[in-house]
DNA sequence: TATGAAATGCTCGAGGC
DNA sequence: GCCTCGAGCATTTCATA
């Protein structure tokens, strides 16, 4: 499966040479994973620096209420990539990509306008090592 | 590029017909964005919970030292997903997913032994709100 | 840069081991 | 669960505007 994570757009011939079987037995396998969920989705990878969001900053957010319901209300900020619940002092972890501080800091704004949120702490990125896929 | 995003496994002329071109323009308009690299890979997303990887953790990584040139140092523990170098605090911030709270120990345990690291602070995740790709 | 048509090559079912 | 085979369809190229 690491073969497929690392070039979708192969073909399953390609891939069952990759792997010592053939194509039929591939594709087989590939529609029982995408079936069982273990294949969610099928994307492609974009750059975030050509799709001009360069900025990109974690936020603790610390809540004085129960935030376990909210998830929606940060879905709804476009600019958040991820939210999760937390353990330890803050409540919730969101991951924003934007364009500028500005706009950052208009997302901080924003964040401020949910239901239950006490304070927020910005962990601004300078410089990303690496991201990568989760290996089998 | 919404629509590749969504799914990549459908042919160009579906996406022409989602978008209003014809295959074969599509499919040079994709031709392009890859060679300038704003699309720098086809993969499938894979549940990391059905991957056995149901742990998921923030490390804020203190350093004594200049981290700047430590990536390669990071990209040596898989179970580290991403790697960042931050402002305030702490000096990195790395997203780990492991199977055990005893592999995510040993991860912090690997993470003390890279050069210059003073202290670290896991934040441990409770409940994933959402993950989503970069929209254009 | 978009179109439409033509040839190559792939997908994905059926059938057997 | 893997293999082979074949019909149908997608990809990819090219002439054209």
């Amino acid at each position: 499966m690491a073969e497929l994570q690392r070039d979708a757009a192969q073909s399953y011939a390609a891939l069952g040479r990759a792997v010592g079987l053939s194509g039929g037995a591939v594709h087989e396998r590939v529609r029982k994973l995408r079936e069982r969920g273990v294949i969610r989705a099928t994307t492609v990878e974009v750059d975030p620096v050509a799709l001009d969001r360069p900025v990109l900053a974690y936020v603790m957010v610390g809540a004085d209420a129960w935030m376990g319901e909210s998830g929606d209300a940060f879905a709804g900020i476009p600019e958040i990539m991820e939210a999760h619940v937390i353990a330890g002092e803050a409540s919730v972890l969101v991951k924003v990509r934007t364009a500028t501080t500005e706009q950052l800091q208009d997302v901080l704004r924003r964040i401020y306008g949910i239901q239950g949120v006490a304070n927020t702490q910005a962990i601004v990125v300078l410089e990303t090592f690496f991201e990568r896929p989760v290996r089998p």
